[in-house]
DNA sequence: ATATAATATTAACACTGTTAAGTTAGATTA
DNA sequence: TAATCTAACTTAACAGTGTTAATATTATAT
């Protein structure tokens, strides 16, 4: 009697097709642009079916913050972290954060400045994909610390400064794409470098 | 024959009066969330009449903003300089620019990220407030430079990068209220310290 | 007083998110 | 097999949106 477990799954493959033809929609068109009409006939079904799988669109808007959030952290994990340089890992962990947010320009705003904006509720919660982000920054920040390669011994604050200095970075260059920027590549290292930097003792 | 001044100068106090009513709307309930029809009722004209003054809601978030880039020009301009020391001027420049996000933060998302989402163009072109502002910055660490305070001795790069550290900084503690950051006057001036020690030799 | 120009309004269009009620199809039971 | 139940989906509607075109009103100039 499989029957069950078939339509489960087919409910789930439904909800991911929702969610899929979200992102793409919300990403290219941007969230405001975007009604549950359009994402409903992209799917070729009715707008209020979508309601069956989500609550409203914010809730839409959320998990696909939330797909995000997991890309990144699987990006930022399969980075080759060298043990015996921290500092070097470190630097690279922001490397791979900015370019995520470049690649994938429309998710990070999307996830960073306009979910805040409709969910009051921060997606950092105990347990959140945002909050293993985070703790995968503290790990990084707490070698550092613990192989005194910093002058400061504040886990909290220095992992701050460095989420500060990425998140900067990147939605400049996000939103004023025509600014006269130094060469992208050269100002992101620069970023990074020059934080670094200012955290050593 | 001043009848003409004078329906000028009418014209004008509806359209600041349309101004100060979208601003305060945009700034308590969010740009979306903000009809004309609501702006319309707080001034108590039609809807219509709205039209008569600005293109559309785009160009009426636009001059809300440009109103804000003023504010914040003058709030730099302000600033007592003590021409000997220009790191301490970067500093205070620093702070004040972060404060003036959060006192002020929806007047900040609203020009530093909403706009670019919906006027691609940016704000800031040739004889605009905006560049103005950044001419602000790049004027303060012009002085560094001078006085070789820094390691860096380009003008473009340094200035981006410590403009990424307090954009970054601002807008994580106006989007993320309840994250647990460390004390917000500490964090802030740790990050600008922080920018500052990184960019000297 | 009349013509002219500037200013403001009404009505309408094609959209929006969302809810309540209705329909259909598939599985379960008698 | 026939009746029932239930999950999935759709239709219709509501109150709201930005914006335009046509209309009305008001104040100035002749």
């Amino acid at each position: 009697m499989g029957t069950k477990e078939r339509r489960a799954r087919e409910k789930e493959q439904l909800r991911r097709q929702i969610l899929v033809a979200a992102r793409e929609l919300f990403v290219n068109e941007g969230y405001e642009n975007v009604s549950m009409r359009k994402i409903a006939n992209k799917i070729e079904y009715s707008p209020t079916t979508i309601y069956l799988y989500f609550k409203d669109k914010a809730d839409l808007l959320d998990s696909v913050c939330q797909e995000t959030l997991l890309n990144l952290l699987n990006t930022l994990e399969h980075l080759k972290r060298d043990k015996s340089d921290p500092l070097e890992t470190l630097r690279k962990s922001g490397r791979v954060y900015v370019e995520f947010g470049l690649k994938y320009p429309q998710d990070y705003k999307l996830t960073f400045v306009i979910r805040p904006q409709f969910q009051k509720g921060l997606g950092l919660e105990e347990g959140s994909v945002g909050e293993k982000v985070f703790n995968y920054l503290r790990e990084m920040v707490s070698e550092c610390i613990q192989q005194k390669r910093f002058r400061q011994a504040d886990v909290e604050t220095t992992g701050q400064v460095l989420w500060s200095a990425v998140h900067g970075v990147t939605l400049l260059l996000i939103d004023f794409p025509d600014f006269p920027w130094t060469e992208k590549d050269e100002l992101i290292d620069t970023v990074i470098h020059t934080t670094i930097e200012g955290l050593k003792a």
